[in-house]
RNA sequence: UUUGUUAUGUGAGCUAUCGCUUUCUAAGCUGAUUUCAAAGGCUUAAGACAGAGGAAAGUCCGGACUUCCAGAGCAAAGAUACUGGUUAAUGGCCAGGCAGGGCAACCUGACGGAAAGUGCAACAGAAAGUAAACCACCUAAGCACCUCUUUAUAAGAGGCGCCGGAAAGGCUGAAACGGUGAGGUAAGAGCUCACCAGCGGUAUGGUGACAUAUCGGCUCGGUAAACCCUAUUUGAAGCAAGACUAAGUGGGGGAGGAUUCCUUUCUAAGGAGUAACACCUGCUCGGUGUUCCCCAGGUGAGUCGCUUGAGGUUUUUGGUAACAAACGCCCUAGAUGAAUGAUAGCUUCGGUGUGACUUAUGUCACACUAGACAAAAUCCGGCUUAUAGCGUAGCAAACUUA
RNA sequence: CGCGGGGUGGAGAAGUUUGGUAUCUCGUCGGGCUCAUAACCCGAAGACCACAGGUUCAAAUCCUGUCCCCGCUA
């Protein structure tokens, strides 16, 4: 079940964007730029930002998929602390030619500094 | 065989695991209330089918479809421009003519009109468009003068000037009022003749553009991708078109009034007129709306439109062809922060590297690498542009062999 | 979906309407002035006008196509 990735799980308007992009918490990688905001909803959305800059069309829809695969397939750890977050992915030029291994790591290495992060403001 | 040229095909495939979208089936929930129960809607770690391109791109043309009340006239503006055909339509396509390029196959061409009018041509040059002035040329006819011959005022020869002749020459320029040759003359000239170029008429062939032949008088520059003229043609906006539903509430618009005249009629109805502005690309007619009253936002909600269509294709027939007709077969994406994928393995086409055989081309084996351009967004017909690698067929030239 | 504007030395602009010479400012280089630097003075280099093709005697300018950049409408 947590393999699967249905519509609840987007962010599909444009106040939702806004919303974790103006009162989210910012992550910068090489290839990626990760805003996140805990929800209070029962599971994760995500949202996706591929601007023209990147390259042509074929190219922004493959880093598209490539990006939904790694939220889709590493969302397995944590499983029992993980909160319920909306997350907005940027990607950057260098998202092109990194390796799909590269981004799952460097995404999971983001997703555990951003729940240190939010844990810490909770208990604050 | 090499080089070239034209047309055209393909745009890697298979398996496993995990996912996405449409439709159908199955199950469940909802509809649903006292009970029974439908359409419809939703869900599913259930199953099945289908799921990007030759250019989906650029948005350069043409249509379908939809709305505008969209209707008439005039003007303006835009587009097109050899001829004939084709098509729903086109600026596309096919065939032909002419011009240019190429040894050739073949390719390229905004290819109507300059005797309707207006404009333009730097520098150079006598002159850049009506043709004349200027320089140089000639001195035959007329006038005047000078020199020589001569006895002489007359005659002859020569010279200069005026008037006159003059369509030839004038070094320039991109371009100068036909070109070359011969005759002719005081000097010259299509003034005359031959050939060539151009113009016009006639005849023949062709649907036509045009071609061929012949005759004529001899010549009337360039630029319309300058304005323009002629012919044909175009209403505007675009699927965020547009239609429906829900939510919300006061409602996405709503509600009325004044004055003049006429008719019926007796205080009501109908018709006409009256101010300003905006829109229908400009104007006129015509129409709609707003103001002279009031108030106010919000959403990018859902469903339909939405994919069977001037569809594709085999064969046959007509046509040189584009294309058309008949019969049979096929159904092939409908997303909306936007699906059609991610990962792993294998096989073939290629590329790179290494090794072996071989004079070399090449052949075999192993390793690495999955690699061009580029993704539907209402749908079709074209055009233009991008494109790795692998092909197929026709034709032309050169070379070699028989 | 439908439109508009632009591309000229290293930088920023004019010239395109009406076709014939590519100009200006800053910067760069060389020289002068100064003990030295700046300022100032003198001189020079640097552009096939985004790309391709066409019209014309001649194209930055006119026409056609392509590429890139910027912006607008609902």
């Amino acid at each position: 079940m947590l393999y699967k990735f249905p519509k609840e799980k987007k962010l599909l308007k444009s106040r939702e964007f806004k919303n974790v992009l103006d009162s989210g918490a910012k992550f910068i990688l090489p290839e990626l730029i990760i805003f996140s905001k805990p929800s209070d909803l029962e599971s994760s959305r995500m949202g996706l930002i591929v601007t023209k800059k990147v390259g042509n069309a074929v190219i922004r829809n493959k880093i598209k998929r490539r990006l939904r695969e790694v939220f889709r397939l590493c969302k397995t750890f944590d499983e029992g602390e993980l909160p319920a977050l909306d997350l907005v992915f940027i990607a950057r030029q260098k998202a092109v030619t990194a390796s799909y291994e590269k981004l799952t790591s460097s995404y999971e290495f983001a997703l555990k500094h951003v729940i240190r992060r939010h844990s810490k403001t909770k208990k604050l």
